[in-house]
DNA sequence: CTATTTACCGAAAACGTTTTCGATAATTTC
DNA sequence: GAAATTATCGAAAACGTTTTCGGTAAATAG
C-alpha cells in the first residue's frame, strides 16, 4: 500500500495528471466542477505531495542546516529554540549538527550539508576553529549563509552579534565603580573572536579607569567548564589574595569559581566581586546569585534565521544580496555576587 | 553554474549515464579503466549525488524527525545530544521540532514530519498530550517510530523508558532512611505516564515503612517549572511546618524550592529534606548540593535511535518487526539536601 | 573452428512532481 | 456566419538518480 499520488486520482477521475496537479495548486485554467472534484477525490485519499519529488523539481527542499559546538548548553539551546520557531513559521526544517568543539567535525559537518543540499545554513563557530576553509566552500557554492555569536569576521557572509568588547567594557567597568581595585579576567580559549574581543573589553576598562593592566592576572580557559572555574578560583585566590574582582568569560566558568569561594569560605561579594557572561539559567539559583551580562539568546536564533531567509530569497528571485551584519544589545544584570 | 551530475561526466568521458552511476557505485561490471577514468573526473569535478533525486529514487531520506517538548530543559538536551550522535554515525541526519507542551503543536508537528515524509519520528509526549490519534496515526501509516520518556503506553510501538515508579520509590525511600517521618511530594501534571507513576512510587514506599499518605502532602505542578518550586516551598512550610522531607519531581521545581528555603532562612537539610529528579546540571552548583535521581539521558537518545534504526531496517527489508521497550536503570545520587 | 562463457556496456523505465506550450471546444464579437 | 477570443485540458519534457535486462565483443572450451 503505497502512498496516494496524482497519477492515481488522475486516473480514478479520468482526467490527466498535469489537472490534477492544477487543479490542487489551484490554477486558473482548471474549470470548478474539475477542481472541486479532485481536491475532494485529494482530501479523502490523503494525498499529500511526495517531497522527494517536489525537492527534485524544484531545486529546494525548505530545509535549513544548524551547526553549533554543543547542543547541551543553554546559550546554544535558547538559540536552537528561537531559529527553529522562526523557521517553522516560515515552513521551513531545521536539521541540527554539533561540532563539539572540534574544527575537523566542524568540517565534516558542512560537508554533510552541503552534499544534503539544505537551502541554508547557520552556523557558529567551534573553539577550536581557526582555519576557514569549509566556510569558503559554503560561500562560493553560493548557498545562503549566516553566522551567529561565534564568528569568522574575515568571511563576507550575513552575521549576527553582540559587541563583545563593549560588553566585556561594561561587565569590568561595573566592577569597578563597585569599589574593585585589582580585576582578575578568566578569559576563554585563544582562537574565538569574542574571546578575543571580551578579554579587549576587559583591558579598555581597566585603561579608561587608571588601573594598570597585568598579564598574570589574565587565566585562560581551554575547555569553558565548571571545573576550570573551580581550578581557576583556587589559583587565583592563591597567587593573587588580593584580587578583589574577577570578570569572567562566561556563567558556567564563574559558577565554578563561586563553587569553590563557598567551599573555601571566600566571601563572595565581601572578599572578591564576581561577574559572568550570558545569564545562564543557574545564575540566578545559585548562592549568591550571580552577577551577569544578559544576551538575547533567543532573538539572536530569530534574528539568524530571517537573514537567511531573506538570502534565500534573494537567491530564488536571482537578485544580488548583500551581507548585513546585525548587532544586538547586551545588559549588565546586577545580582547578589557584585553588590 | 549548476552542481555536476551524472549526465555530464558521461559525456565528457563519451560513456553512458548507466555506467558511470555504477562505477562511482563500484558495481562489477565496470572495466577497471573506466572506473579509473569516472572516479577522477568525478573527484575533479567536485561530483555529489542529488540528494533529491537519490530520496526519490529510493524512497528514504536518511532524515529523521524528533518531536520533544522543550529543546532549552537540561534532559532533552542531553537526548538530543545521544540521538544526533548515533543517527549521525549510522548515517542520518535530525530534524528536531518542539511542541512547547502543547497537544495542538505536537499534533501539527507529527503532521509536518509525515509529510515531509522522514524515514522515522522519534517522540516524548507533551504534557498536555492525551489524546493519540496523531500518534495512531504514525503507526498506520507505517512509519518506524520511538517513544521515550513520556509515552503513551497503550500505544504499540517501541519504547525507551525508565522505571519511574521504583526511581521514586526509592528517592522517598532513601528520605525515610535519612530519618523523614513526614514526607511530603510535588509531583508533575495530571497526564504525564512518568508523573503518575513517580507519585504512585513516593506513594508505594510511604505504605512500605508505614507511614500514612495524606493527601494534603501532595502539590501538583501545572508548567513544572523553578517558580513553581518556590510557590509551593512557601505552601508547603506554612501549611504543614512538621513536614522534614520533600520529594520534589524534577529538580528545575526542586532548585525553586530549596532557593525559597535559603531566602527565609529555612535549613536545608536539617529542617527539611529535599530530593529532585533527572539530576540536572544545576544541582551539584546550588547551595546545599542537591541530592536527586540520575536519569542516563545521554542513553536514553542513543537506545532510541537503535530501536528506529532496527525498524527502519527491517521495513527496508520486508522483514516484520515487533516493538521493544528498553528500560534504563536510574541511581540515587545523595547530595547535602539530604544528607 | 564452432560453441559457450565471461566481461563490459547502455537503453530504458521508473520514482512523482511542475510547468510550458499547444490543442480543442465553446463563446463572443463584428 | 466568419473571425477572434476565452475556457479548459493534456502531452511531454524535465529534475537526476538507480536498476533491470539485453546486447555485443572478447575470451575460453571442446
Amino acid at each position: 500500500m503505497r502512498e496516494t499520488t496524482l497519477k492515481q486520482i488522475a486516473e480514478t477521475l479520468g482526467i490527466s495528471i498535469t489537472t490534477v496537479s492544477k487543479a490542487l495548486k489551484n490554477y486558473p485554467d482548471v474549470s470548478a466542477s474539475t477542481k472541486k472534484a479532485v481536491v475532494e477525490l485529494a482530501e479523502k485519499l490523503n494525498y499529500t505531495p511526495n517531497t522527494f519529488a517536489v525537492n527534485l523539481r524544484t531545486r529546494e527542499s525548505k530545509t535549513i542546516g544548524l551547526i553549533i559546538p554543543e547542543v547541551v548548553h543553554h546559550f546554544f539551546s535558547n538559540v536552537i529554540n528561537g531559529i527553529i520557531a522562526e523557521a517553522e513559521k516560515n515552513g521551513y526544517l531545521v536539521i541540527i549538527l554539533q561540532s563539539n568543539e572540534s574544527i575537523e567535525l566542524e568540517k565534516k559537518q558542512v560537508e554533510h550539508l552541503l552534499n544534503k543540499r539544505v537551502d541554508g545554513i547557520i552556523l557558529s563557530l567551534s573553539n577550536e576553529s581557526n582555519d576557514d576553509n569549509h566556510i569558503k566552500e559554503i560561500i562560493k557554492r553560493g548557498i545562503p549563509f549566516v553566522q551567529f555569536d561565534k564568528i569568522a569576521k574575515l568571511i563576507n557572509s550575513s552575521k549576527v552579534i553582540i559587541n563583545d568588547q563593549k560588553a566585556a567594557f561594561e561587565a569590568t567597568e561595573h566592577l569597578i565603580k563597585k569599589g574593585c581595585k585589582k580585576i582578575a579576567h578568566i578569559r576563554g580559549p585563544v582562537n574565538p573572536q569574542n574571546a578575543i574581543d571580551r578579554f579587549l573589553g576587559y583591558k579598555k576598562a581597566l585603561e579608561k579607569y587608571n588601573i594598570p593592566f597585568d598579564y598574570n592576572l589574565v587565566y585562560t580557559c581551554k575547555d569553558v567548564v565548571f571545573e576550570e572555574g573551580i581550578e581557576f578560583a583556587k589559583q587565583i585566590t592563591q597567587q593573587h589574595p588580593d584580587v578583589d574582582g574577577v570578570f569572567i568569560i562566561t556563567d558556567l566558568v564563574a559558577v565554578g569559581f563561586i563553587a569553590y569561594c563557598n567551599e573555601n569560605n571566600i566571601k563572595i561579594p565581601e572578599k572578591i566581586k564576581v561577574i559572568g557572561f550570558s545569564n545562564w539559567f543557574m545564575s540566578k539559583v545559585i548562592t549568591p546569585k550571580l552577577s551577569t551580562v544578559d544576551q538575547p539568546s533567543f532573538e539572536m536564533g530569530v534574528k539568524s534565521f530571517d537573514l537567511l531567509l531573506e538570502e534565500m530569497n534573494a537567491r530564488k528571485e536571482q537578485k544580488p544580496f548583500y551581507p548585513k551584519t546585525i548587532e544586538l544589545g547586551t545588559s549588565i544584570i546586577e545580582r547578589e555576587s557584585s553588590k
